[in-house]
DNA sequence: GACAACCTACCTACTAGTAGGTATGAGTAA
DNA sequence: TTACTCATACCTACTAGTAGGTAGGTTGTC
């Protein structure tokens, strides 16, 4: 086999793997269920993520590193701090669609359950994440383009936890009670 | 064995399988945990409990009569809606001192891999909330002691999705963080 | 004697994980 | 060119342990 085939099929367990994790929880899916949907053998899985623990880390690791990239990207850019926003939503709107949670979600409910070194990179996740929330709110605050009492951080929380919230309402309501969400925390910070 | 004997163990099992659901998820527990626990063999358990589905069904049933009884008991006091809205979020505050996520939140996560039943009783125990929710939010709305933009059904799932989010957020950050965000709740809707 | 509440003993299916073998291709060396 | 070596990426075949669940027996109480 190719270089190039090796990667591909390490990357697509991580995507299947990932999948599965936004649907049914770390504990709600095995390598049966990756090796199935890829037609290969459970010890393949096995070869690329000796422990499921490996292949656990390596979603948020790699969550984590397409977050950097995505508020890297935004932060170049000139937009007013409503349509940035609206952008940050936009990420949780894609999970929405197809009935998923967000992955700090899922690793949080999970979070007793999971191996020691998945706590870490979920914390280390969700940190940066709430870092990056923060210093936006901020400075959209001080650009006026946002309004809300009290601090960045609380304000964060807020907003994160709502957004995280709202994904898992979903499943319970419709698509549109996160829209509505969505939008009753824009009527707040949107001055 | 007495009569009381036999409710004593069946409410013990449904004690413990609802600490381990708010823990570990649905898919994080099992009967060994529950057995393990009371000092019981499995087959006690599926004596009371033939499938596990009885037993998620019945932890979600109870969880929304205590609720209802709740909220009847709180409706007939004459408290301002602040306090009220205290009293709601005092419910998760308990959650949150053992680091257990909320019952609608766990369920939610795993709500795919769920039976058709709990799907079922999930949908029903959130819609019993969020009607006591808004028409809470509608009513405090009336009187002038409380605020906020758009419908009490938008307010009612941002507050919902908050507490839920805020909840599971603790276990990457710490308590302080839920309290944070409940404050940043009621400076927006305690007028 | 009937029934409730438990038990022992078992079942099948699945879990993560391992040992060891094999096919393929790249790199080197005569 | 051929032949040897090596690593990659997969495989078969297996393990011990756990999952939810069942059949049928025992015990204590009305």
């Amino acid at each position: 086999m190719k270089m190039d085939e090796k990667i591909d099929t390490k990357k697509q367990i991580l995507d299947i793997a990932e999948d599965l994790l936004l649907d049914r929880g770390y504990n709600g899916f095995s390598y049966k269920d990756i090796s199935g949907a890829l037609n290969i053998k459970n010890a393949s899985i096995h070869y690329h993520f000796p422990k499921k623990t490996d292949l656990g880390v390596a979603i948020i690791q790699r969550a984590s590193n397409r977050f950097q990239k995505w508020a890297g990207s935004l932060d170049s850019k000139d937009l007013p701090s409503s349509k940035k926003l609206d952008e940050f939503c936009l990420i949780f709107k894609k999970f929405v669609e197809q009935k998923q949670v967000c992955l700090g979600g899922a690793l949080e409910t999970d979070f007793k359950t999971l191996p020691e070194e998945m706590q870490e990179e979920t914390r280390l996740f969700m940190s940066t994440v709430f870092q990056w929330l923060e210093s936006f709110l901020m400075a959209g605050k001080k650009k006026g383009e946002l309004n809300f009492p009290g601090t960045a951080k609380d304000q964060a929380l807020l907003t994160m936890a709502s957004l995280q919230g709202a994904i898992q309402i979903v499943r319970v309501t419709s698509p549109a009670s996160f829209d509505a969400t969505v939008k009753q925390i824009k009527r707040y910070v949107c001055a």
